[in-house]
DNA sequence: CAACCTTGGCTAATGGGATTAGTTTTCTAG
DNA sequence: CTAGAAAACTAATCCCATTAGCCAAGGTTG
């Protein structure tokens, strides 16, 4: 048998590009060892578990989420800032819906676990693009919270279709993101 | 052998239940059978498959969705409509955590599919909610995109146990309900 | 160079969940 | 009282994740 000479990230990456293509809940371990040209039990020489492939490819995610959001919003403040965020945010997502789906209600161990310490950076790139607004610290933890909840229900209903109306869908995340530059004044 | 006498919904609702306690991802027709005192096969004389089962749940959450929404909104305007749609939301998506992820990205036929026409009753009684807001008639789609989106991402944080930080959560809704009631003037 | 041993691949087998086929039992209408 | 539809049941199939146990490749060490 000629060796594949596969490595761990090789296999999370194809597993991710894999997740993109044929959707989150279809990734199947068959599938994925088909892709890596290699027989299913083969798999679990890199990887634990179906589960251990989806908590990497999470961690994945988030990372990369935070890569291109930290770039985004490089040079910004204020409602820029938000508005780069929330397009690095949606551009990701829409490029990279599996990923994405792998990330909500991932499992997290603990405070060491990698997935844990990708969403606090990215939390803090976060914060950094509400500097502008300066904030009361008090208040901050809300804001960001509220940042989450909505870049994240305006990504899931994209993601799944749920704007049935012929309304462009642009047109109100342009909408939506004044109507938070407001919210955060006043 | 006595009969158990199914009928259609009820199994609907023993699925829905459930989905509550275990947890969506963890329904399983086996499972679904003992809990109706019947083999598991038995199930396919009153549902076509597990994805009919959970297609069914879906519809059945936004049903009662829009039923406690329409209830909680009655009588009220403006902010306090925007509250209590809100708070409506968010109670049922805490007592029916299992219902309501059936409905994240549950697929729909078309437009007679039953969970199109619920999910259509649903959004009728939103832009009922904010009819205080006497928005132009060509923002009214955005502000509802808005909302749902808010709502949703608001939910699914909460749901899969997104907050990590010991702030109230409570605390942090509020905060948001301001922010778009701001976000909805101006 | 050759024995070695770790690594990564393979086949075969297990177990669980969904689903189908075919059979039997229970109601209910006539 | 009986026939036939409805609703259970058992047995069997298929697909997927995972485990067990075997074998080759290829670097390492004397």
């Amino acid at each position: 048998m000629p060796r594949a000479g596969l490595a761990r990230s090789a296999v999370v990456g194809a597993a991710a590009d894999l997740a993109d293509e044929v959707g989150y809940h279809n990734l199947t371990m068959g599938l994925l060892a088909e892709r890596l040209g290699v027989r299913t039990p083969s798999l679990y020489k890199h990887v634990t578990s179906l589960a251990d492939v989806q908590h990497r490819i999470a961690t994945l995610a988030v990372t990369q989420l935070d890569d291109v959001t930290r770039d985004a919003i490089a040079g910004w403040a204020g409602r820029q800032a938000l508005a780069a965020l929330a397009t690095a945010f949606r551009d990701y997502i829409r490029h990279h819906p599996g990923r994405y789906v792998a990330t909500i209600g991932a499992p997290m161990s603990g405070h060491d676990d990698p997935l844990y310490q990708a969403g606090a950076r990215l939390l803090h790139t976060m914060t950094a693009a509400l500097r502008g607004y300066c904030l009361p610290s008090d208040q901050t933890v809300h804001a960001l919270r509220t940042l989450r909840a909505t870049f994240h229900g305006f990504a899931t209903l994209q993601a799944f279709n749920g704007f049935q109306r012929p309304d462009d869908p642009d047109e109100t995340f342009h909408w939506l993101i004044e109507l938070i530059d407001r919210g955060l004044r006043g």
